[in-house]
RNA sequence: CGGGCUGUGGCGCAGCUUGGUAGCGCGCUUGACUGGGGGUCAAGAGGUCGCAGGUUCAAGUCCUGUCAGCCCGACCA
């Protein structure tokens, strides 16, 4: 039994000004947590119950799934990072440190290298095949930026799991036996999510999903339709319009149109010229085909330009740029690299110059809605000149598509688009709470794992790997059900099962009757936070019952003098009366219909 | 790493313009009253004003530097 007369806490009547998001208040109002460096919390006796009954929760269904517990160092050798490139292309996110020799260590980030030389120390045969090993472990990243208390801390929880199969067909299946653990998980959790198509960068073909819980203070930004559809704005395919004829297009030509070197000036000119003006409707930044350029830096260190065709009243969006060219870098084409190609009119880059096989041998990729008989404004690679009416597939060829430009609210939805029908997408913001994904034989590769077939064939074996960020998830259930009152636990996490109030000065009969029933309840199994302070007065125990947010509140009083006690349910606030009599049962039963213990 | 804001007892803030005894509310301690919604009264404890230089007879206040926090952006297996 907690007593709130002892208990190691101290809840805050304001907010502190240093903290934004409401997870992050209420868990220091409450007295859950507190900060102690950058990044770093100290989770209190509350906060810390809290956090294990996650753990706990998750932990279950990794093991009900038939995963296997393991546990690795936070310190860890430079060697295995070497291997697969990360000592270096982690950069500035991970925590190095060296010995008292001057050996090089790091704080693990993620583990991907040591499970698949821990699996590689021991296996070597197809038999031994599918493997999924897990640990819940404390992970470092020397984040830029830590912000929203739990939400992105540079010390962690997370849970991760590594999954070894002989080949595709088995890394599905155990793509899949993840998906389903973790959509259990979330689900007791009380956790509110949606599952999201993200992209696997630069890992080429590989699946990958991100599980998110829709919620304002979340860093993603995903989109979604009332179809059902969801994704990560980098995974979003832009459903491409149908080709248009060509025969029958007006000729392409090349009009003056001086001091118009942005799309904004651009159309205001096309709107103002009566020659230009359109018959139809006016022109807007959507008829104009803007030509951006970038430089693309190769891991090798190659650097390669690359033209990008979209239309103008599109922003290319460098997240989904880079989800695109990955491994390569997008960066910035300077003024030396213009210099290098004179070709180039800044300003008023046009299709003509552009392409593989062009005067600029630039590669030239289009958003998917420049499609064949699309016609555009556009630059004529001249300062002051634009074309008009230039016609794709007749006017120019692109060597491709890509999907670069920036999504935006009200966008048709892919999904939608593909069985005709015309859903719209909206953007939502989300916390990022879980990641499965399809890793293929990148770490096998790297470190040599391999194990022989049933032919006696050495083959790669393949990776998945998937993580829940248990700390974070603590937040994230704490920010999805919180109210205006306070913190609103879900019971299957709650620091207890009832939150008992002694309404009275205390060491009196009512004391007495809430001390007897008390327990009662914790030797039937129901978890109790007594608030047995003599000298506090009732507002502020019902104050910090709701702000300690047990879900079942009860309140031991003056009721008592007509037998009964008042219960109430924290989340939906109803209230009750029920007869002293057959309380404990009650409560027992109440605290029952959820599952835990 | 860029932009903005902020550092004054445990928490929230005022004081800084115009340099001169460090203040308010909450919380904490003691006592009395009160006892179903952060109650009342009285008496207390607690702060080298983020840090380091500088200007000055005198710096929380002015100047320079620096560190830290928060927010936006960049970054984020």
């Amino acid at each position: 039994m907690l007593r709130l007369s002892s208990l190691f806490v101290r809840t805050l009547r304001e907010n502190p000004s240093d903290a934004e998001v409401p997870s992050h208040q209420l868990m220091l109002r409450a007295g859950y947590i507190r900060r102690a460096a950058p990044g770093g919390f100290t989770w209190l006796p509350l906060g810390w119950n809290v956090y294990r009954n996650v753990e706990r929760v998750v932990r279950e269904e990794m093991d009900a799934a038939g995963f296997q517990e393991v546990h690795f160092p936070a310190l860890l050798p430079r060697e295995p990072y070497e291997a697969t490139n990360r000592w270096s292309e982690y950069g500035p996110n991970l925590f190095r440190l060296q010995d008292r020799r001057g050996v090089d260590y790091l704080l693990g980030p993620t583990h991907e290298e040591m499970f698949t030389l821990l699996v590689k120390d021991l296996y070597s045969s197809y038999k031994d095949l599918p493997l999924v090993i897990y640990q819940i472990q404390t992970k470092y990243r020397d984040e830029a930026r830590p912000r929203a208390g739990l939400l992105r801390g540079r010390e962690f929880v997370m849970k991760d799991s590594y999954s070894f199969d002989i080949d595709d067909a088995g890394l599905a299946k155990s793509y899949e036996d993840h998906r389903a653990a973790y959509i259990r998980t979330f689900e007791r959790l009380g956790l509110p999510f949606v599952i999201v198509s993200a992209m696997s960068g630069a890992m080429g073909g590989s699946k990958s999903e991100e599980f998110l819980a829709p919620l304002e203070a979340g860093e993603d930004t995903f989109v979604r339709c009332a179809c059902g559809y969801a994704a990560n704005t980098e995974a979003v395919h832009v459903p491409a319009p149908a080709a248009a004829p060509i025969d029958g297009a007006p000729a392409a030509r090349v009009v003056d149109t001086p001091g118009t070197p942005t799309i904004a000036t651009l159309v205001d000119l096309l709107n103002d010229r009566a020659d230009l003006r359109r018959a139809d409707r006016a022109w807007n930044a959507g008829d104009t085909l803007k030509n951006v350029i970038v430089m693309l830096r190769h891991p090798d260190g190659r650097r390669e330009p690359l033209a990008i065709g979209l239309p103008g009243d599109r922003e290319v969006d460098m997240k989904r740029l880079e989800a695109q060219v990955g491994p390569a870098e997008p960066e910035a084409f300077t003024e030396a690299d213009f210099a290098a190609h004179p070709t180039l009119v800044k300003g008023y880059i046009g299709p003509d110059v552009l392409g593989a096989s062009s005067s600029s041998g630039i590669r030239y990729l289009v958003d998917p809605r420049v499609v064949s008989g699309s016609r555009w404004v556009t630059g004529a690679n001249a300062a002051g000149n634009h074309v008009v009416d230039l016609t794709c597939g007749r006017d120019f060829t692109p060597d491709g598509t890509i999907e670069a430009a920036e999504v935006v609210a009200g966008d048709p939805c892919p999904a939608c688009a593909e069985r005709a029908a015309n859903g719209t997408l909206e953007m939502a913001r989300g916390i990022e709470i879980g990641h499965i994904f399809q890793l293929g034989r990148k770490y096998a590769e790297a470190l040599d794992l391999t194990v022989l077939d049933q032919n006696g064939k050495q083959v790669v074996v393949t990776m998945g790997s998937y993580g829940i960020g248990v700390s974070r998830a603590v937040a994230a259930i704490a920010e999805a059900t919180a109210d205006d009152m306070g913190l609103c636990w879900p019971r299957e996490v709650a620091p207890a099962d009832v939150h008992m109030v002694i309404a009275s000065k205390g060491a009196d009969d009512i004391a007495a009757e809430a001390e007897r029933m008390a327990a009662e309840l914790e030797s039937r199994g129901v978890r109790v936070l007594l608030d047995d302070r003599i000298t506090v007065s009732p507002g502020v125990k019902f104050k910090d019952a709701e702000l300690i947010g047990v879900p079942t509140i009860v309140i031991v009083g003056k009721g008592l003098a007509e037998g009964v006690i008042e219960v109430r349910d924290r989340a939906s606030n109803e209230r009750r009366n029920i007869a002293v009599a057959s309380a404990v049962e009650e409560l027992v039963a109440e605290c029952n219909t959820n599952t835990r213990r």
